[in-house]
DNA sequence: AACACTGTTTCGGCTACTGAAACCAAAAGG
DNA sequence: CCTTTTGGTTTCAGTAGCCGAAACAGTGTT
């Protein structure tokens, strides 16, 4: 399997500008683990430090980065801000979503989330957060594993046969208790969820966190995310699971149709 | 003469890594321009075809990118999402406006935006929309003229010596009749701007726009940002004017008060 | 005052970036 | 249905400019 990635690396690197990949992988550190310094980031992305003052020097005449002039100390700039909004504007999936993850996250007073597979990862690309205090920290634009958790479990579910392969042969690794760490029985599960068009998932990532999710689908009828509802365990009583489950089933069906009606 | 050079070079190509500087503003103009295709790109950054392509392809696989597999156009990446999203919360600025910014918006019934100087650009970092259904359109993190608007030109009033001169001695260009374009009338303009403590702009962007700004200090006393409330100026009657000024005003000092208490 | 630490600058070698041009695939047009 | 055009992808060789190492310069610390 290392073979294979490399196989992949090999046959794309050609066409890889590896400054340009170093300089969006720093971006990326940088995001998150603002306020660091030059020798911070060089270790935190491996690389010289020469080089990481000259990047980080390039990213901030583009406004991209940020210098605390006092602290010596690096931040995202305010440009990156445009990047996000223009992104999520861009995005359809995203401005259609958008009101029924709102209603979502009203009906069920939990966090509504909207996911989308990246090669071999899931993101969260929408959120509304649960009107609760109590509620689970989620940040849009993270990457997660595909093997744990509601959202991410319904993308692999449906996922093109290598991509499921490709996880289920790779190290899954276990959260908690409750993660799915064996091939056969997440393949199981991933059938289960066809089968049902749904899932609940409890303490896979963090044993006080539970989910549901959903598919939603593009014209074609082929899963393009997630929509998935999550909160604190503690909150699951016996009736509400039901009513949160059918909140989910509702909104992720009128999502798809929103999206094949045009 | 020889210092002038140096400092040039300096300033100009010393620690800048071009490739990365070149996807940098690609990323930019992407945001500006989405579902674009590689030749339209290439045109629109003034790069050859093949570095275009291999700077797509770069982001892309960072996941800052997304390729439109069917229609071969690019757009901005999820992966963008993460930037934008952790730069306004890594702001203290941003996340302490927030507040302020929503309930400014409220009190007045238009937009209220945020805006800081980038060199010699405004930018807007934050903002809270009129609830009315016109509303004046505007996107965080463009970038926009220091000497034209309400905003733009309390941050240029209050910016150092050298970069007023470096703008006054540029070309001031007119965007619409009351535009200031006349260097000594700007110089004016922004003493009184000085002495007011806030400015209310009308139709300078935009023959249909007002704005109303004021500065926003930190604890040092230097000005950070500029708070303004901008609308159609259809919406400008005799009384609302004083209504809109004072509560700026008030929102201005209540957000520096914020910044320097702690 | 010496030290430790981090950010900045220099410099030569040689990697890997670059532009030009060929090559394809798909759409447009006749 | 063939031709033309347009736009995306791939190849290739030369050398621009990237890169790491190491010296240097600030700043805070013991």
């Amino acid at each position: 399997m290392v073979e294979a990635i490399e196989e992949k690396n090999k046959k794309n690197a050609s066409y890889v500008i590896s400054s340009v990949d170093r300089a969006a992988h720093m971006l990326l550190v940088l995001a998150e683990s603002p306020d660091s310094g030059v020798t911070e980031l060089a270790e935190a992305t491996q690389n010289t430090k020469s080089l990481t003052f000259r990047l980080l020097h390039t990213l901030e005449r583009r406004g991209l980065v940020r210098k605390d002039p006092e602290r010596r100390t690096y931040t995202l700039g305010y440009r990156a801000l445009l990047l996000g909004d223009q992104s999520r504007r861009q995005s359809r999936l995203i401005s259609t979503a958008d009101p029924i993850l709102a209603e979502l996250s009203q009906i069920t007073r939990e966090n509504a989330l909207l996911l989308v597979r990246e090669d071999q990862k899931a993101i969260c690309i929408a959120i509304h957060e649960s009107p609760e205090p109590l509620r689970i920290f989620a940040a849009v634009g993270r990457l997660g594993p595909l093997h744990a958790g509601g959202g991410p479990k319904v993308l692999l579910a449906h996922a093109p046969e290598e991509v499921q392969q490709s996880v289920i042969s790779g190290a899954l690794e276990a959260f908690t208790e409750d993660s799915i760490s064996d091939g056969d029985a997440l393949m199981e599960t991933l059938d289960q969820i066809k089968a049902d068009g749904h899932v609940v998932s409890v303490g896979e990532l963090d044993p006080n966190i539970f989910s549901v999710a959903a598919p939603v689908r593009d014209h074609t009828g082929a899963v393009i995310a997630a929509l998935a509802v999550n909160g604190p365990t503690a909150r699951l009583a016996e009736g509400t699971l039901d009513n949160v489950r059918s909140a989910v089933l509702t909104s992720a069906t009128k999502l798809s149709q929103m999206l094949g009606g045009q």
